[in-house]
RNA sequence: GGCCCCAUCGUCUAGUGGCCUAGGACACCACCCUCUCAAGGUGGAGGCACGGGUUCGAAUCCCGUUGGGGCUGCCA
């Protein structure tokens, strides 16, 4: 194939975007960008029964935040129908496909009479049934071999006695998604069809059928490895998190997310795992993509996000925070942007400015402070000082160590342990100095003489 | 059940017959740094599923076993 590939990606409209589909559109798209060639979004939405506009917003959405565009579409298969009609009667016309009204208790009681593998048996293969509305059309599969090279995994075989006789149309006229495929990339000159290795089975019959409609040249197959969760097991919305937007909204970046999702079957290189989208264009090759399946780990993820977040100017990650929380703790943005995986955890981390007052929980305030008795001296000691001080970091931390030393308490890692349960309602968070300037004296203060009343309720 | 596919640390992977006493990353452990937690640094534990071949030589090639997965819809 000497012209320029022509590739797609097709998903439908199941009401979110699933991350494996992400996956496959991403080797599509990185596919279509080195060779210089089109990638194409087309919406496989011939079950009519599932449509929403929404759906088909979502998948958009999805697809414009990965930053995977598109040359062409998105064409919608609803609007098509009448390619399908005609390839269909193209089929009617050649008998490679019959009429057949076997309901499917039917198709299934006989396969379990006979005992042997589920499936249709050819009941209708030779009953020579008009092709009559409320009768499906099946293909009538020929005796032979089906193989086809995979520019992934190799030769795949097929002997089609194991093929049953598939449906290419429904009974209330509907195309199914096998018909409409193969007619599709056939009429959008697809070159390249780059899709998920649960299809692998379905190229075969696409093949029989590609043939039987004497669209010539085949095009190439390239089918890729699964995405796993950690049972080992297809990711499936059931189970698992699947939504590409559940982790946008959780606040992985979009560029972690493909760099992540690249990095699952495909590796730039040895000793590499942070690549730009420069670098994955020019370096991506089918030929090396692996042939196992990948499990989908979320650790990782936040992993490589981290990265993401760190390497941003500080002024940007606050910017593009904004969806999770107002700018308020833009001052400590530097010293929270090494301590968060995501956008949503940066709320997590900085809460004690947004809320009235710290969520403290009893049993950590219990074990951190309240079984040691010199913290009482040290807090209102704290307290005191910073009344009087200058309110920066500096005098702050001055202050802290000041009254931990009149308390007997030497140590800073331990002195600012019950100023920041008390005041942040966290053990852990950002350097407590700049936190406490930003907080201000009066907040501060207020919310240690809380903790000094929770140490003695009643005075 | 049938057909097909897959197999390197817990996970993602590098490795395409000698450079491998198998390298990196995430996660994990220890230490250093340090106001906590991170980040960073140093070190550590951890893998070629098993059995046969082929070869002077196998993680790499072949066969079998085991394990895992996918498909088997009038869904896509």
């Amino acid at each position: 194939m000497s012209s320029a590939p022509r590739v797609r990606i097709a998903p439908s409209p199941t009401g979110y975007f699933h991350v494996g589909t992400g996956r496959t559109a991403l080797f599509n798209w990185l596919f279509a960008r080195q060779q210089g060639g089109s990638f194409i979004l087309r919406i496989e939405d011939t079950d009519t029964a599932r449509n929403r506009d929404e759906h088909i917003d979502g998948i958009l959405r999805a697809l414009e935040w990965l930053g995977l565009d598109w040359d062409e579409g998105p064409y919608y298969q609803s609007q098509r129908s009448h390619l399908y009609s005609s390839a269909i009667d193209l089929l009617i016309e050649s008998g490679a496909v019959y009429a057949c009204d076997c309901p499917p208790e039917e198709i299934q009681r006989r396969a379990k009479e006979r005992g042997g593998p589920p499936g249709y048996d050819g009941f209708c293969r030779d009953r020579g049934l008009e092709p009559s509305s409320g009768r499906m059309l099946r293909f009538r599969v020929p005796a032979g071999e089906s193989g086809f090279t995979d520019l992934v995994r190799g030769e795949v075989p097929k002997n089609n006695k194991d093929l049953e006789d598939f449906g290419v149309r429904k009974s209330n006229g509907d195309p199914l998604f096998i018909l409409a495929n193969v007619v599709d990339d056939a009429d959008m000159s697809i070159t390249h069809v780059i899709r998920g290795e649960d299809h692998v089975s379905n190229t075969h019959k696409y093949l029989l059928l590609w043939d039987a409609l004497g669209y010539g040249e085949w095009p190439e197959f390239a089918h890729l490895p699964l995405l796993y969760n950690d049972q080992r097991k297809k990711l499936s919305k059931r189970r698992d998190k699947v939504a590409v937007e559940d982790y946008r909204d959780e606040g992985y970046l979009p560029e972690a997310m493909v760099n992540y999702l690249a990095l699952l079957g495909w590796s730039p290189g040895a000793e590499r795992e942070i690549v730009t989208r420069e670098e994955m264009i020019s370096g991506f090759r089918l030929s090396d993509v692996k042939s196992a399946g990948a499990i989908f780990d979320e650790r990782k993820l936040q992993s490589v996000n981290s990265e993401y977040l760190r390497a941003l100017p500080t002024d940007e990650l606050v910017e593009r925070a904004q969806a999770w929380l107002l700018g308020r703790w833009a001052p400590i943005a530097g010293l929270v942007q090494e301590r968060a995986r995501t956008l949503g955890e940066i709320y997590t981390l900085t809460d004690f400015l947004y809320r009235p007052d710290p969520v403290i929980d009893d049993a950590e305030w219990d074990k951190a402070v309240a079984k040691t008795p010199a913290f009482e001296a040290l807090l209102s000691g704290v307290l005191t000082r910073f009344e009087q001080v200058e309110w920066d970091a500096e005098s702050i931390q001055q202050a802290v160590v000041d009254a931990g030393r009149d308390a007997g308490v030497e140590q800073v890692g331990k002195a600012q342990a019950p100023v920041r349960l008390a005041v942040t309602g966290r053990p852990v968070g950002p350097p407590l100095w700049q936190s406490l300037e930003v907080l201000g004296r009066d907040r501060t203060a207020a919310r240690i003489r809380a903790g000094l009343s929770r140490l003695h309720p009643g005075s």
